[in-house]
RNA sequence: GACCCUUUCAUCUAGUGGCCAAGGAUAUUACGUUUUCAACGUAAAAACAGAGGUUCAAAUCCUUUAAGGGUCGCCA
């Protein structure tokens, strides 16, 4: 069974680059029916925060990526990690550095001066005599100082390190905490994992962690290293970029469907197609497809992207989603049409909700330069003959149809253009000259509500 | 500095030696539709990083240059 993961340290909250590798993980093990496990790495005691867990499962929920399984914290496993180092000092797979800090940090500063990548040079790997006083040693484990250290990768194909580039690495700090590349190896070993998807940052962990998989004799899984989201520019990912919590794009507006489509195409693709649903993306995904280049971040797209879905989400559910937004209209009797006249014209919820507010809430002013264009010449004569043709209409007046017909009849009886009705009347109503189809507006509000809005205007046009 | 990875329109990408005088999508521009704004439709413009090879044939294979990114912690 396919089984992968996505282990975030709770440092902060989650960024749009760890969901998009999290969405990877996530749709590998839905697509052959595996599992997908979460698991906090939060070894450093010092940078841990609860409120950042929090946050990325919250995260989690919005988009809908469900964990299997109980997660996995590793601060709740060092007795378990303790028991492999002492498995391996035991077995002399690793060994006692007592090399101070200072001397670590003169060793560093001599091989930059020589121009090598710096390394530890194995000074205490066969040490035998008495240690020095006062220092606290840390395990390091013995990594091969010979040979290559091979894997494959899914994504960036065979990689090949000489063991010189790997150096006897440290497992346990001195107060006897295990460090990352030990903990992951051994967690993604006992957790089952057979795909580790991440991000192309770890790379080079890789090898150190096929060191400690060989020393504990466990099997390698599959690796898939998968290329950083960049900027427009091809540069980092900054706050400066714009939204890279996953959250903001909540309160941005945007559905989290439009987000996973938009991320599942950066770096994978599959052929001309563009949209896909979650169903179509468990389907097709492979991560054997995923690109080796990096991506730039690009938010049109997924504007476009979050159109298309709003566009496509069903009414009732649409009004549900709005209500975060300051807008409260599930129980509004004419719920399909306001949302079908104007879902077109929202990229984001915050946008759908302002044209919403824009027929529901009668204007309180109007805008200077359309008042100034509409309300000239003829309008008020025209308004309020169109206020007195509906006043006194003979048919009932319900859908957007009946209303057009009203229309009609004022531009055939004055021989006008329908801008001559159109401006005037959607400056009166809305207070604005953009917006959705008057005939639509008209429906919405009903005759009352409509009449009183063109009056309104009437006065103010003096 | 050392080691590793990457490079197709502005952006996401298709492309696995001949179907490529390079396809799709977004963004842009124009036109159409419309009572406005959108949406929609049609069209335009827009790329194989550079240089050398190999081959009958190269975006695709090789070499090399350049640019960008990553890593070099008792962080994860």
């Amino acid at each position: 069974m396919t089984v992968t993961r996505f282990a975030p340290s709770p440092t902060g909250y989650l960024h749009i680059g760890g969901l998009r590798t999290a969405l990877f993980s996530w749709l590998t093990a839905q697509h052959s029916k595996g599992e997908f496990l979460l698991r906090i790495e939060d070894t450093d005691m010092a940078r841990n925060s609860e409120e950042a867990k929090d946050a990325i499962l919250k995260a989690f929920e919005w988009v809908g990526m469900h964990h299997d399984g109980e997660v996995v914290y590793q601060s709740k496993r060092f007795e378990l990690y303790k028991q492999y180092i002492d498995q391996l000092l035991e077995e002399g797979k690793a060994y006692k550095c007592y090399m101070s800090k200072e001397e670590l940090t003169a060793l560093r500063e001599e091989q930059m001066a020589k121009k090598e990548r710096t390394r530890y040079d194995g000074r205490y790997r066969d040490f035998t005599g008495t240690p020095p006083e006062g220092v606290e040693p840390v395990i390091r484990i013995k990594a091969p100082q010979e040979g290559m250290i091979s894997f494959v990768d899914g994504v960036k194909g065979e990689m090949n390190i000489a063991a010189t580039e790997v150096d006897d690495f440290v497992i346990a700090r001195a107060d006897g905490a295990p460090t990352y590349n030990f903990v992951v190896a051994i967690d993604d070993a006992l957790m089952g994992l057979t795909d580790v998807i991440r991000g192309d940052d770890h790379l080079y962990n890789t090898p150190k962690q096929i060191v400690v998989y060989n020393a504990l004799g466990f099997k390698i899984p599959n690796f898939y290293h998968v290329a950083m989201i960049n900027n427009e520019q091809g540069k980092k990912l900054s706050k400066r970029d714009g939204a890279t919590d996953v959250m903001e794009y909540k309160t941005m507006g945007y559905l989290p469907e439009a987000l996973l489509n938009f991320l599942v195409r950066l770096g994978w693709s599959h052929g001309d197609q563009e949209i896909f649903s979650l169903e179509e993306m468990i389907a097709l995904f492979d991560p054997k497809n995923i690109n080796k280049s990096s991506s730039n971040y690009n938010l049109d797209k997924l504007l476009w992207l979050n159109a298309h879905y709003i566009k496509n989400k069903p009414n009732a559910e649409l009004a549900e989603m709005l209500k975060p937004f300051g807008v409260d209209i599930a129980g509004h009797d004419k719920l399909e049409m306001l949302l079908d006249a104007t879902k077109e014209r929202g990229k984001t919820l915050v946008e759908l909700a302002d044209q919403i507010k824009l027929i529901v809430t009668a204007p309180e002013s109007y805008d200077e330069k359309a008042a100034k264009k509409a309300f000239k010449g003829e309008a008020k004569e025209i308004l309020t003959d169109f206020a007195a043709m509906l006043k006194s209409w003979d048919k009932p007046l319900h859908l957007p149809s009946d209303y057009h017909e009203v229309m009609e009849k004022i531009v055939a009886e004055k021989e006008i253009g329908f801008g001559k009705i159109g401006m005037p009347l959607r400056v009166s109503v809305m207070g604005a000259m953009t917006g959705s189809g008057m005939d639509e507006i008209m429906a919405i509000l009903g005759v009352d509500e409509t009449v009183a809005r063109i009056e309104k205007a009437i006065a103010t046009i003096g």
